[in-house]
DNA sequence: GCAATTCTGGACTGACCGGTCCTAAAATGC
DNA sequence: GCATTTTAGGACCGGTCAGTCCAGAATTGC
């Protein structure tokens, strides 16, 4: 998964895959049938973790501040995934016109998301329209940090676009 | 040009640039050298006709006006260009860690742009500083809405997007 | 209208792609 | 501890990729 998420579905080889999974190929066309499902199983595997962390940060946030850390835990420090971005979003840029099946995937599995700030924003008291309407913004947010964090910028604008974003979403909200 | 925008860089192949631009293989590589370096006039053609757009529009505008031109114009019924995002933004997330040079090409055609949007809000009458942090953020809504375009949304939510990020934006400047 | 030059079409090349297959090794059942 | 089944390894395959090359057509200069 992390290496479709590094060089992308068209340029991850099947012998990098190989070595970085440690398996051979037989096992792996045994286990996953070719290497566009197994894509499919990353993409599947990488909405749910993401969704966790968002789903984890309710547990112990409250709901506003929850959204925010979602934001700003993958520009931590100490986060070696920083500059990856986000695989769907990756997918979605790199495989429309392409493979519009498995930009279906990654598009339906961004909406799944978005769902979820939706119901972070009904949570913190915001009607359902208006939950819904500033979702979408999020994820706008979301997809173009997930760009922005993929260009060669100093780590300081990365965090300034996050406090930007949420500067206009407060004023508004 | 096109069929790079359409597909991304890896995955259009030589013929069907080839049949594109009605040419024969030599004729390309003696003018362009190799498909990476058609590739790298393409990002400058793109960019410069990007650019373009926006001041064009700025000579008939009033500045704000003329930015939510930029963002609308792309989604305009009439426009078949609609759905195929950016190819800048595209090239960022398709090569960033297969080519970054090529990247940090297109990202530096970004941040041309960027700093066209903040003397629009410059001569909107914003001070200089929070024109760029506007520019920074106007940017951000680029990506992600150039990202959401190549997603198989309703026509409805990609305006419905623009609509939100620009009455956030008012509300705050 | 001829000769020198430039440009074009398409066959060709080596490399690498994703995917298949067969053999050998390991694990399991008893 | 042996026989059977499952799993792994790596050689192999056709296809397609970007890039090269040469012969023939078109163009230019006069």
């Amino acid at each position: 998964m992390r290496l479709f998420w590094q060089k992308g579905y068209q340029a991850a080889a099947l012998p990098d895959l190989l070595a970085a999974m440690a398996i051979s190929r037989s096992s792996l066309y045994a286990a996953f049938g070719d290497k566009r499902h197994l894509f499919i199983a990353c993409l599947d595997r990488f909405a749910e973790t993401t969704r966790e962390i968002l789903s984890r940060a309710r547990a112990t946030r409250p709901p506003l501040a929850a959204l925010r850390h979602f934001f700003d835990r993958s520009f931590q420090a100490d986060h070696a995934d920083a500059a990856l971005g986000c695989l769907l979003v990756s997918t979605v840029t790199e495989l429309a016109g392409v493979d519009d099946d498995l930009v279906a995937i990654a598009s339906a599995h961004l909406a799944r998301i978005e769902t979820d700030f939706a119901a972070c924003l009904v949570a913190a008291g915001r009607p359902s329209a208006r939950a819904a309407e500033l979702a979408s913004f999020l994820m706008l947010v979301n997809e173009g940090l997930r760009v922005g964090s993929r260009r060669p910028l100093p780590r300081h604008d990365h965090l300034a676009r996050i406090e930007t974003a949420f500067a206009l979403l407060k004023d508004a909200a």
